[in-house]
DNA sequence: CCGGAAGCGATACGATCGTATCGGAAAAAG
DNA sequence: CTTTTTCCGATACGATCGTATCGCTTCCGG
């Protein structure tokens, strides 16, 4: 057999190039040329990666979806487990509002906007955004087994509870990306959320 | 002086056309020549009414924006002034969740997407979600102020708990299109966030 | 050692994009 | 009428896109 090549560490190289394209330009200034040049690849060489342009978009926010769920478990690993503090800083990590996250966020809403039109995308956003639920739904449900026993109203749904968390941040991610909002603001936000949740949560154990 | 003609409604009827495309084949399959053989016109007619492709989006996404927040002021004035119903059907005509208006929130997104490469159209949509906020700052506050005065701990700042609706309704809508949640999860997420803020609006008159 | 499969990068190709240009039709002004 | 000005739609142009193709190099198996 002839020469022997990493397709999976290209790969993911390509992948790279891809996000920090997609921050820079925008979704619809990824192309497979600019790509190239980016990973310091040849054209030739990308398309042997991916058959298509469609199949290396898909493999990139695959890349990213996991990147950021790796980031929020391992957020987790290093909180005190079933505290409230592991979900508030769980999503911390969610909302990308931090500087260093801006340029994920970027990536994350070109390819959330682009899924609107592609069904194979949208799946695969669909998985990531499923795991990121299952994973506050068992956050918020632990954050309330720890409160201390209330004799409130009714007791929140922690699905329900986690499908406004993850809308929330997104949203704020969002409004902060335009400029809408500051990172501050919006932490704000979020960190006002979090309490109310806390506080009810608290209230019915 | 020559043949005359209503610039204004053609720019209007490129803007409907603008935003057909946008909703069918993403913010990609914007091309100045569909939009000119959805609205029925000659490409060259399009650009006599915009001098670039930019300011033919620009154009759309102020009328975009302009239609939404239209439809919540009519909203507003068929709702008794001052009531807790009435910032729950502002809400509602903001989340966008319904199936007629789900053109309407994928035009949007398209727009945002493509807002945080150009810097113009950032600014068109701050300005749309500014008079928004503003909005429902206002209905914040009336709602409490009609409220039973109450004893409760912190206030909630109007402000605050504006832009966390305008985020929720706008991550909803988000996770509505790209199938993560159906509209009936979506509504039920924002009747119960909803119904949390006009209790903490109670609490505190 | 050597034939051939696998990988390489350059280049070609057809389509489509945004934009520029142009001759003629239409209609108000003289 | 003729003139002049505005609008029209077709066509042209150059750039860029995704994809296909093609010699050439590289290096393992027999």
């Amino acid at each position: 057999m002839p020469r022997q090549v990493d397709y999976e560490s290209r790969r993911r190289r390509i992948a790279e190039a891809v996000c920090l394209l997609a921050d820079e330009h925008g979704p619809e200034g990824v192309s497979m040329r600019d790509v190239a040049a980016r990973a310091q690849v040849s054209l030739g060489a990308v398309q042997r990666c991916f058959r298509s342009k469609e199949e290396m978009l898909l493999f990139a926010v695959d890349h990213v979806g996991e990147r950021i769920t790796e980031r929020v478990r391992a957020r987790l690993a290093s909180s005190p487990a079933r505290s409230a503090a592991a979900l508030g800083h769980a999503a911390d990590e969610i909302a990308l509002l931090r500087e260093e996250h801006r340029a994920e966020a970027r990536i994350w809403l070109a390819f959330v906007a682009q899924a609107a039109v592609s069904e194979s995308l949208a799946g695969s956003l669909r998985t990531s955004y499923a795991a990121l639920q299952d994973l506050f739904v068992r956050l918020v449900t632990e954050a309330a087994g720890s409160g201390s026993p209330g004799e409130g109203a009714a007791p929140p749904d922690p699905r329900r509870e986690a499908r406004a968390l993850l809308a929330l941040a997104d949203g704020l991610t969002t409004h902060v990306l335009m400029g809408h909002l500051t990172a501050e603001e919006a932490e704000d936000v979020l960190r006002t959320h979090l309490a109310g949740l806390q506080e009810r949560l608290r209230a019915t154990p």
